[in-house]
DNA sequence: GAGTGGTCTAGACCACCTA
DNA sequence: AGGTGGTCTAGACCACTCC
């Protein structure tokens, strides 16, 4: 008839994706709402099940559905993203008594926990080393490994290195730091108060054991955050790596032009 | 023999996808390295070619190897990242004559270029809108739309948000902005100079289009970045999004604690 | 043309969830 | 028990690359 030519052959497993993608794209198949079965979509499309179940790995894929085992496929729903600002280690809330990671959760209006995974002192990797200026003779830091948490959900994976000549005889060494402002507040009383930090981000797939701690879903990357805290003479004392899971928790920046 | 008990019923799958990390992480198979093809693997495993197959999807969809259709599977080398600093807006480099994007590929020994997309004068978004803090009144915005490229390969995909009102009668509508200091330098003489910047930061999958504009291999996230420049009145006049290959780029910041 | 990855078929059994 | 996703088999044809 008209002009319309069809010549693009599609796949029939694209086709299945893009009908499912388009079906919740336009709201048909609302957030949380169960796919059709595999079994169902092959038997509707003339298809092998595994020609409909590669349609739903694309999807999986690209993050957009969750398959649950037993249970059927969902539509993915979205949750507010928990974004750490720079702005959550300002003096101004130190009174709260808030680390600035409970801090975060409190203004976002969920519960922040976190778990203390390890406690150790070691040797640190030559990055660790180098960014925190540690000459050969001082190659020696506490490393403290948590697991945060928002409501119910695990969110950040997070290593902190702190130089040993800072840290010895301090409360770093025990799982609870009883005290506010959490260890920030510690750093203060041996005489370092931050004032610039400095953060590379990047974005990548987890490693495994990091999907394991983080309960992460396939198709979810995760943020990898690398943060040194700077004291008043410019010197760097700290060193955290935040491995956040992307899906549910962003960053935030905002700063002056110099 | 021992008390070793092999307990553990490995996934055919699972077990050739665990071998070949292995060779990956020990160096056995270097980076660039071709693996074996499947056919191959599917006969030393004694499995379906498909079981094979679905082993190297394990390992691509962590972005540890790549396929390439009719060459093979390879192990998928590092590059280093090209790092957009929050420095890169700094008016120190204003003489350079460069734009931020050129000056930071410049700094770590890139050719920067970029190619215009589209520009367009429309209605934004809401949430531009917002941001922008927009009235009904003054809701047109002229978007332009770019990819970057660091030497051959394309990083970021960019769309920027202009008030209409500020970039009327500028270079700015035009695809040549031959102004030096880039787009920011029009900015400038409209009276608007970059005092602090706004930048939230997520990662996720990407979409299709995205894929198709970055080039993307599968397995790779990106950073979508939402930029807002601030003016020496408080006022945002500009808001920019990145979509940034997370295997090529990233992000770091350097602020002061205030 | 030979070898590679990309896709598909038509079955099968298992593990998990709901009832 | 019945339905769901998770995995596997043993074939097949196609599209791409290299020689």
């Amino acid at each position: 008839m008209g002009t319309q030519q069809p010549a693009e052959r599609q796949l029939p497993s694209r086709r299945i994706a893009d009908d499912l993608r388009r079906a919740i794209e336009t709201g048909e198949l609302a957030p949380g709402a169960r796919l059709p079965s595999e079994r169902d979509l092959a038997g509707r499309y003339g298809t092998a099940r595994n020609t409909a179940r590669e349609a739903i790995r694309l999807l999986a894929d690209g993050g957009l559905v969750i398959a649950e085992h037993g249970r059927g496929v969902f539509v993915r729903r979205e949750s507010p993203l928990i974004r750490l600002g720079n702005d959550r280690y300002s003096h101004k809330y130190r009174e709260s008594g808030l680390s600035p990671f409970l801090l975060e959760c409190a203004k976002q209006g969920k519960t922040g926990r976190f778990e203390v995974l390890s406690i150790e002192q070691i040797e640190p990797p030559a990055e660790v080393a180098r960014h925190l200026r540690l000459s050969m003779s001082e190659r020696s830091v506490l490393v403290r490994e948590n697991v945060f948490f928002a409501d119910a959900d695990p969110v950040h994976r997070v290593t902190t290195y702190i130089p040993w000549e800072i840290a010895e005889d301090t409360g770093l060494v025990n799982p609870e730091v009883g005290h506010p402002y959490g260890i920030h507040g510690i750093f203060e009383e041996r005489g370092h108060v931050m004032t610039r930090l400095r953060e590379s981000v990047s974005a990548r797939m987890p490693k495994a054991d990091e999907a394991r701690y983080l309960q992460l879903p396939p198709g979810v990357p995760v943020l990898d955050v690398m943060h040194i805290s700077i004291d008043q003479h410019g010197e760097p004392y700290e060193l955290t790596r935040f491995v956040m899971r992307a899906d549910l928790t962003g960053l935030l920046y905002d700063t002056p032009i110099e």
